[in-house]
DNA sequence: TATTTGCAAAATCTCAAAATTTCAGGAATG
DNA sequence: CATTCCTGAAATTTTGAGATTTTGCAAATA
């Protein structure tokens, strides 16, 4: 038997590693069975997924995974852009050696599991759930000295719409020795504490598989936040 | 009889309008005589709510209204600078004429309420969802010409905690003469196409009743997506 | 007096079925 | 031939009740 909010979980999980074809409907009936719940429960859960789009609801009409949309990717990759050059620049300022000790513990991780698959000839293959967790780890633990509960949070929320609408394209695993050359990069900037590299290259890792390059607004000097996160204890 | 999303909206406008005390309990019970629907339609409205904190959700206890914190308050203000910001860069750069002359329509109205505030000699009384509903459609105009629908909705998101937190406090309705001001000056620099400027109002506006000035990490030169907008049709 | 224990009342969570709405395809109409 | 209308089937939404868990409060203990 599953709770609510397990359903709700592992249905996210499924639906930001490929589980659900883009565009599938959602069918309450089938869930349930798999589940082995009520179909009220499930209708719980992607009511709740609907509300940060990583399912699309009509009324009457049930609940269907979005489809593939490049202008959708560029929105997200823009607020990714946003979010995490504010959220790794506030935390330069106000993360402290012990942000920057777990920013490289996560940089090592994920170097690893780069290697070996740079190793396998670029065959992701059975270290794919690895390789996604890893990354999203290293962009998580980028803000994650910010000190905004919401910064993260909001981050959080855009990098799994993120992750469903890149799954299927699989253009993320095209190019790995940039990949892992970009990582290390922002690691060294942030190390530097040079908030200018940080951006500039978190810029540049994030737009590296849209057809367009992104000109950027907030690419900028100054961020927002030291006196919130004082406030914030 | 009300249908689940009319529920989940007319809670949604409650929240945000001071409808519920911070803090209270939210029992399915007293809202379903007063929908009259099933306690079931209530929870999933609910449960909705809490995906995007307007309501705290904890298994098995139940729904609650966030309590009222500074930081939280200064983390949603944040929020609103960064995205704000950046969308009303964007649209100054593809917003286009229909874009200004929206907002000057909306800064319009606002400014037509704002005085008969003033001249009540601040009393805001019956006016006060008439202003509301202003000051909401004046700043959503203000990104509306970015071109990225995910910018808007995040804010929406971000906005309607905003107002929860700020609602009781009321110190929204202190500052009066200065906020008209600060609306116009706002406007000004949007029409004179002038994106420093506009940064900096905004974010002069926005923490204009927080306890302690904003440093921002964002407010910088170049906006992000032109190349967006034009993919985006 | 302060803390713990136990029980009854109330609330939450899940379920299965009824009520409502949409969908697909064939017949009737222009 | 294209369009509109109808009808049965399938899917969605709501309901009310049962099972489980939490909460409030008084009694007991230290």
């Amino acid at each position: 038997m599953s709770t609510e909010t397990t359903i709700y979980l592992n249905l996210r999980q499924r639906l930001t590693s490929g589980g659900f074809p883009h565009g599938e409907k959602l069918r309450p009936e089938i869930l349930r069975k798999e589940f082995n719940c009520s179909a009220n429960t499930i209708r719980e859960a992607l009511l709740r997924l609907s509300t940060v789009g990583l399912v699309e609801f009509q009324e009457q009409r049930g609940f269907r995974v979005p489809e593939l949309s490049d202008s959708l990717q560029h929105e997200l990759t823009h607020m990714r852009i946003l979010l995490e050059c504010e959220g790794a620049c506030l935390s330069i300022r106000q993360g402290g050696v012990a942000w920057e000790a777990r920013l490289s513990a996560a940089h090592h991780k994920l170097s690893h599991i780069e290697s070996r698959v740079r190793l396998s000839g670029g065959e992701v293959g059975p270290l794919i759930t690895l390789w996604s967790t890893a990354e999203q780890e290293f962009h998580e633990t980028l803000i994650d000295g910010c000190g905004l509960d919401v910064l993260r949070q909001t981050h959080l929320v855009v990098y799994h719409r993120f992750r469903q609408q890149l799954i299927t394209s699989d253009r993320e695993f095209i190019y790995i020795p940039e990949n892992i050359e970009q990582h290390k990069m922002i690691l060294d900037a942030a190390l530097d504490r040079d908030e200018d590299a940080v951006r500039e290259r978190i810029q540049d890792h994030l737009s590296r598989n849209l057809m367009h390059p992104l000109p950027i607004a907030t690419a900028s000097k100054k961020p927002l936040a030291k006196s919130i996160a004082n406030l914030a204890t």
